[in-house]
DNA sequence: CCTCCAATGTTTCCACTGGAAATATAGATA
DNA sequence: TATCTATATTTCCAGTGGAAACATTGGAGG
């Protein structure tokens, strides 16, 4: 080897990690799961299939990060908006971002939601779903759907919420649903919510 | 495993295409949706690897084709035990069944809503998704949910619904949900159903 | 009856995938 | 300075789905 014209690219990238996650949900957004190979991402960052080894074990180990930074942007989206006075407006405004989420990052959506494709039991998985899932009990609380009195009204409150706005994206995102390629709108489940904000741009999320 | 005493096999099989959804439901219920490979199916049934082409085109049309089988057991589960007198007892048994089949048979369904593995616009696929959404319908419309007399009051009551179940049956089988390995019962999303009919085995499907 | 044809399977190949193992590099530490 | 360790590369391998050429068979027409 003899003339080294272009600088060198340094053998070590420094923050691959982050570079790897980064890389995946860029992939992902633009040309969807099937495209999202081992090799895709790291040739996106410009290194070996092999070089995500290091960090994530394997290729489940790399899904499940790109997954829980989904949980966190999840979590973004339902905060977006959502910080007036009106405490419905709130509500709404998360509710809402759970859709928007769903819609602006179906495929990422998906991976979030797919025990084949990444770890839930992982510890920073399962910590950032349950922050995003934090919101959500909130608002199930103030809803009160749950009337019988029973212990566990909480809980079956917010599974209902749950439930009911996770299986409206799922469908959607599925083909199923009949509203296909319209915009998802939360009043279409939830017809007696009875509040229409303010429309809003999506968050900035880093 | 289909031992065949006779001596000699036969070069044509005669009734491949039947033959390699049912393998495919077999390997899919046994051993998961990352063992449901072409070759897989095709070695089940004792085929070369791209006999399948010729009856389905390629492994997107093969899993279309066991999504909608998934549709037809799927419609059957819910059918079954939903033939009693008391109305409310009959859709108590039809939710119950769609939840049932989600728990029994969760590989299955989870491929009949993924549009990454098959193709939601297929036909048959359709055909059968929409006779199975008919009997959610039918009970949605009893329901009456959506009392806001809006003209698409009907429509919006049958998307709920389907929702609601469908949510409760996606996140159990994602592992989010609390009651990871419980029995997945209607009335924890429906408190006020309020109706508890005699247990029933699962129907035959065949 | 025989011939040819179209349907159905097989063989062989190819590009691609994720992972294992050995090796190279470079920053940190003694 | 010498080594150690984390990080990244290279090379290999079994497995995947699909394309293409070939083989087998049953049936439709002469």
């Amino acid at each position: 080897m003899q003339v080294e014209a272009t600088p060198k690219k340094p053998y070590h990238h420094g923050s691959l990690k982050e570079a790897l996650v980064a890389a995946g949900i860029e992939i992902l957004d633009a040309r969807g799961l099937e495209a999202l190979s081992l090799r895709a991402i790291a040739a996106h960052v410009g290194v070996s299939h092999t070089a995500p080894k290091n960090h994530f074990g394997s290729l489940k180990g790399l899904l499940t990060a790109i997954a829980a930074e989904g949980f966190r942007r999840h979590r973004a989206f339902m905060l977006d908006g959502a910080q007036g006075d009106d405490p419905k407006g709130r509500q709404y405004a998360a509710m809402q971002g759970y859709i928007r989420f769903a819609s602006d990052h179906p495929q990422l959506f998906r991976l979030m939601f797919s025990p084949a494709l990444c770890a839930m039991d992982d510890p920073e998985l399962s910590a950032a779903a349950a922050d995003s899932y934090g919101i959500l009990a909130g608002i199930a609380k103030g809803l009160d759907w749950d009337k019988s009195g029973a212990p566990d009204a909480d809980r079956r409150s917010e599974l209902m919420l749950w439930s009911l706005v996770h299986g409206y994206a799922m469908l959607s995102l599925s083909g199923s649903a009949q509203g296909t390629g319209a915009v998802l709108n939360i009043e279409d489940i939830m017809p007696d919510f009875g509040y229409l904000p303010q429309p809003h741009s999506p968050p900035t999320v880093t």
